[in-house]
DNA sequence: GTCATCTTTGACATACTTGTCAAGGATAAT
DNA sequence: ATTATCCTTGACAAGTATGTCAAAGATGAC
């Protein structure tokens, strides 16, 4: 009978959620193939054989680490789609996505869009959950964009503009790694907006 | 004195033209972290050594490889937007941007778009030729758009709407690597496309 | 034909990364 | 206190990539 790992009597040393983390934040600044175990070790004090006897290898903690980042990121994602006004709604979003691309102290990109384009081919299961993840994310814009239609406040189609904004989020994502600008994020998610067929709150 | 390469003694035997295109397609495929000395040696037959000799390193070589692929693509670019119907011609360089994304016997992720994700941050020289290529993208587009406000068939800033086009490119190619699915990139930029203020010619 | 000069080739040293393992350490359960 | 079990630690082996170099090869200029 399987025990669980709770009552085991090795315990494990180190905080699970710090790491995780951590290693979110070091994938998103070195890439996913330019990030090395002992990268991961040095920055997170785990001893690198204790990250293989956790986790098998990078690509499996890659995947901890991404469902971690998941949760978070697309939960703050709804609540910025909270706003009554469809159009602020949206903007408020893009807002804060470009913020958090640009806040950190260090440069660093964004986490799943650069692991998109070094590992989503290569690894089945990590392409699995980039997948997962732009779907969520599409999901939670098309219900909004829903609940927009229903409030005569939008005047497209929910599916395919939701796969759109999917698609300019990445897209803003990588002019962050070419010209590190903020405002030129912004000033493309504002003629985007700009375009968008929302009509003004009656 | 200088002598010109073409009148030296010890000639190069490899043709540099075969050479670069191939080295293009491998980046494309493999990213350029991942694509190693090796491979380009394998995949164009030239010796690895004289890989080095020639271009010094995987830096020198890529720069001379992007700027192989920026001449071909942007006069493909400029030639796609000649459609005297602003609509039709951005509909038209959209379109060829997604056929050659998904054209290629084997799965290739976008050039450019891979680049940078990867390598900008962390090589000023790479960093530089990509701003430039993403530069002159922007001002080809620019350049149609102005036109088309002057024939009255586009109703928009031009520059803004020009580096929202970059991104959505950008976008799309960041789409591709997840989906892998040629409809879905349609979708997206026919959704953009269908937004934007473009007028019916008179 | 000879020479000067560059290219090609294969070998080499170095460095880095991965993944594994055995020995020792820590602890919940009894 | 003992035990069973897992974790930690440092060392090791294997594989991979880089960059350099000397010797050999090729060719335009003379």
């Amino acid at each position: 009978m399987k025990i669980s790992r709770e009552s085991m009597v090795g315990t494990r040393k180190f905080n699970e959620e710090k790491v995780l983390d951590i290693a979110v934040d070091v994938f998103s600044r070195k890439g996913f193939i330019a990030t090395t175990m002992l990268d991961l070790a040095e920055e997170t004090g785990v001893q690198r054989g204790s990250l293989y006897n956790a986790y098998k290898n990078k690509n499996v903690l890659f995947l901890k680490a991404f469902s971690h980042y998941t949760n978070n990121f697309l939960t703050l994602i709804e609540g910025e789609l909270q706003n009554s006004d469809a159009k602020k709604a949206f903007t408020q979003l893009l807002n804060t996505v470009v913020e958090r691309l640009c806040s950190d102290k260090e440069v660093r990109g964004c986490f799943s869009t650069r692991a998109i384009m070094e590992a989503a081919q290569k690894c089945p299961d990590i392409q699995l959950c980039l997948t997962r993840f732009l779907d969520g994310l599409e999901v939670i814009m098309k219900n909004r964009l829903e609940q927009a239609i229903k409030d005569k406040q939008f005047g497209g189609n929910a599916q395919s503009t939701a796969r759109y904004l999917v698609a300019l989020t990445r897209g803003i994502a990588v002019i962050e790694r070419v010209y590190n600008d903020k405002s030129r994020m912004t000033e493309v998610y504002q003629t985007a907006l700009e375009y968008m067929p929302f009509n003004k709150v009656t």
